[in-house]
DNA sequence: TGTACATCAGTGAACGCGCGTTCACTGATGTAC
DNA sequence: TGTACATCAGTGAACGCGCGTTCACTGATGTAC
């Protein structure tokens, strides 16, 4: 974690750990089959990290408010990890461990669960997917540098962006 | 971009490319600085692809279908680049180029304007900033694989997603 | 028309680098009898 | 209590690899006079 907070996801090879851990470059082999399990047991660490994070965030968030309170939380957590967020969400390579698919389900379905409970059963799998990619989207703006944003308002740029396109009551003057 | 698509970023290195031009390892220094350089080149040539495919497709749409023809161009061009689309928002060793912001923001422009349209004053800026980090996640979930969906359906369940989300009038039963 | 020179794309060998991974090995710790 | 053995984390040297980049150089093309 540290060593991807440092130098990003390509500076995180099995040497850089060992070092890290001040130990020789083969001892990290006695913990993980290989690089790619490496890289799929910090993921499933990211992925458990993001659950917790939407979890206290929608226990912690007033009647009404907790699907942005979450939009909050998912992009709050993406600005803060970048390298681990784009290591979680990165390359297809994941497809293989299963310990990782569970973790990201798991993360997933706090967020489906909120939105489930507030739509209607005929729009609910949409809406789902809507509410995942436009926190996704923000969140991998704001890590890409696309939104020129000082830091310290990211949580009220988000949390206007979720209520206007979320909570929107029609007649916006918008088609 | 072949080379892109075949192997991903990673696989885009200076030797690379000129192995694929049948040119010696050196001669591509000749016309790019260094490797950077010609990442950002590539870069900016998928930044004019995209501009040039949510253009077409506004044009193209129906009144009142703009943009979530939009969404759906934007969402295949990704889909169907995925390493360049990569490369386009990846790391931000993007900000020193001019060249690339210029192209990125010429594209961002099409969707803007589109948005803007069509919502009032008052909320443009969370509007716009919410359609394009809609149709951003969409497309990052699609091309990471964390929607399990038949490549074929991806126009429509795009559609379907930016219809619900974008167009929305109220009363869905959510809040 | 002919000559001199600059420009320019490409060459080929070499460098040092960090990497993932292999191999055979060491030394400490626990456990069964 | 003592001995034999398995387990386990770590060692250190070595491998082959592709990479970005350096250097000095070649040969063709264009252009000025």
């Amino acid at each position: 974690m540290q060593i991807l907070a440092e130098t990003g996801v390509d500076g995180l090879s099995l040497r850089a750990v060992a070092r890290r851990a001040s130990v020789s470059a083969m001892a990290p082999y006695r913990h993980y089959a290989d690089k790619e399990a490496l890289l799929a047991a910090v993921a499933t660490k990211g992925f458990e990290g993001l659950r917790l994070a939407l979890h206290t965030a929608d226990a912690a968030a007033g009647p009404g408010d907790e699907l942005v309170a979450q939009a909050v939380a998912y992009v709050r957590y993406a600005y803060e990890h970048p390298a681990l967020f784009r290591l979680m969400f990165g390359p297809s390579r994941l497809c293989q461990h299963p310990e990782l698919n569970a973790a990201g389900d798991t993360a997933y379905q706090v967020l489906e669960a909120r939105v489930t409970a507030g739509t209607a059963p005929e729009s609910r799998d949409e809406r789902v997917l809507g509410c995942w990619a436009l926190v996704h989207g923000l969140a991998s703006l704001f890590l890409d540098g696309r939104i020129k944003e000082d830091a310290g308002s990211i949580d009220t740029l988000t949390r206007r962006v979720a209520e206007n396109i979320l909570n929107r009551k029609s007649s916006n003057g918008d088609k």
